[in-house]
RNA sequence: GGGGCUGUAGUGUAGACUGGUCUAUCACUCCAGCUUGGGGUGCUGGCAACCUGGGUUCAAAUCCCAGCAGCCCCA
């Protein structure tokens, strides 16, 4: 192998991770994740390498929501107005996002229909029917694509005007401690999706002045964007009784008097995607987590003369992995070079590739790749599947986790003094600072800058000083910076 | 939300200011054939475009208006 004098061969059209944004934009249509080129606005076409990869995470929430308990339903795409009309402060906020339904050739007098932008207004004139048919505790859940008509910053699987793939979990119970309770799982069944995707986050209380009116909390999970902005990745939130009064959701307790009930709601979807994406991947192109990759072992058959041999070698390595768990495939188109293949399984994203030519016939060795750190290494044929069990399970898992890790703390900084903050925040980082969690200094914070998001308090992070803005003594921390 | 810029094959572009030799440039991709094969193999040949609608004009890729789409700046 002469590595050295080779010259690294970049994928051509692929910006600068600099250029964060230009970079995501190409690196999603070149992978194949996504064609953007649909011409809607705020909308585009999942390619079919980018859906395998958007199925297995949806069917590890499936598997974690099972089982939680939180059962799979669907709501209709249609919402007659005045379901949505029932929760009027929301509506009045909501309603300029808002998409109608109406008959093609015109309105027949028919019903008011909206085009679903979030579960609520379907779901929960229908959670009311079925608290009287006595089915509380109820905990569900749906997979879909919601509609928002978005401004003008869209931003493929960041802001979108169909939100695909989106999950809601939307329970209801008769306390409020189980209600809470609920929550709590909610939060780790988050955490154990991030732990697949290898991603650091941050968990941010929500301040209260900025949840819906009579809600108890939210807890938000935050990511750092390699070009130093935040993105709100999911929220869990405990609605209190707000919506069950909205909606009329009453239960008969044990003294037959009626009762609001009590809930939670978490969705996220698409945007888990984009963090893995933008925080694992390089110049070469995705770096995906094993949990995620649709192939995780590409076999390179490299052909000289005896091409029969190696092929079967290859695909007996290959039979190997997959009988141990392991999605392993044979690349042997021989219309293409194993310079091309490789060039072509990198930008996808694929964690690990094995090549055998006759290099590795000779020694008896094979050559295997790491996406994530770019090693080339010689492992025994008899080690060989141990080997890559142990990197796909635990030590590229490992290694992507910490680097995340280490990019949130280089580039999230810790300041007493708000100003200093703002600067580094302008140099492109994102700031904790120490704050009373009052509503005004929070307000004065958000109007130092444009396009500033207070985020909120981090969650279980205390440090003994005083509000950046007031001076009050605090121990909370808010995080602080640029959003998308 | 306000403003600006842009739209030419699948992608990136030349042409536009100054309308007419544009029957539209170049490169990559793609297709066919041969040749290759350890980081995009090379050669030959081929396919493929003026965003949509309206206007001005003898004549529009080029000028004007609207729509749609994209990018950037400001709130």
């Amino acid at each position: 192998m002469k590595d050295k004098e080779k010259k690294e061969i970049l994928p051509e059209r692929l910006p600068s991770r600099k250029n964060f944004i230009d970079w995501y934009n190409k690196v999603i249509e070149l992978a194949e994740v996504i064609d953007r080129r649909y011409g809607v606005k705020g909308t585009f076409v999942w390619m079919p390498y980018g859906l395998k990869i958007m199925k297995k995470l949806v069917r590890t929430w499936d598997r974690l929501f099972e089982e939680a308990g939180i059962e799979e339903t669907y709501f209709p795409l249609f919402v007659p107005l005045k379901y949505a009309e029932q929760n009027d402060s929301w509506f009045e906020g909501f309603k300029k996002n808002l998409y109608a339904a109406v008959p093609f050739l015109g309105d027949n007098a028919q019903e008011k229909l909206i085009i679903r932008p979030t579960g609520e207004p379907a779901m929960y004139p229908m959670f009311k029917l079925w608290i009287r048919d006595g089915k509380l505790p109820i905990k569900i859940y749906e997979t879909v694509s919601s509609f928002r008509l978005e401004g003008k910053k869209t931003h493929a699987m960041i802001r979108d005007r169909e939100i695909t793939y989106w999950y809601e979990i939307h329970t209801a119970h008769k306390t409020r401690e189980e209600a809470y309770e609920e929550m709590q799982k909610h939060i780790k069944i988050n955490e154990n999706i991030w732990k697949l995707l290898c991603c650091y986050t941050i968990k941010i209380e929500k301040p209260k002045y900025e949840l819906f009116p009579g809600a108890e909390s939210a807890i938000e999970f935050y990511v750092l964007l390699p070009d130093g902005r935040l993105l709100e990745n999911g929220s869990v939130n405990n609605l209190g009784q707000a919506y069950a009064k909205k909606f009329g959701l009453v239960f008969e307790d044990a003294n037959g008097k009626k009762q609001y009930c009590w809930q939670i709601c978490t969705g996220n979807g698409a945007r888990y995607l984009v963090s893995t994406i933008a925080l694992h991947g390089d110049e070469r192109g995705l770096v995906l987590p094993p949990a995620l990759a649709p192939i995780q072992v590409i076999i390179i058959p490299i052909f000289k003369k005896n091409s029969t041999e190696i092929e079967k070698i290859a695909n007996e390595v290959a039979d190997e992995l997959k009988r141990n768990g392991v999605v392993a495939n044979v690349d042997a188109r021989k219309d293409k070079s194993a310079g091309e293949k490789f060039y072509v399984w990198d930008i996808k994203g694929v964690p690990l590739r094995i090549e055998i030519g006759e290099k590795e016939l000779n020694c008896g060795k094979f050559t295997v790749f790491r996406r994530d750190t770019k090693e080339r290494i010689l492992v025994e044929k008899a080690q060989l599947c141990k080997f890559v069990k142990k990197l796909l399970d635990e030590e590229i898992p490992k290694e992507l986790y910490e680097k995340t890790k280490r990019l949130a703390e280089e580039k999230i900084k810790y300041f007493e003094n708000i100003v200093d903050a703002l600067k580094w925040i302008k140099k492109g980082g994102a700031a904790k600072v120490p704050w009373c969690e009052n509503i005004q200094c929070y307000e004065k914070i958000v109007s130092m800058d444009e396009g500033l998001d207070a985020a909120g308090s981090i969650l279980h992070e205390h440090k003994n000083s005083s509000c950046c803005i007031c001076t009050k003594p605090t121990e909370k921390i808010l995080l602080v910076g640029k959003g998308y």
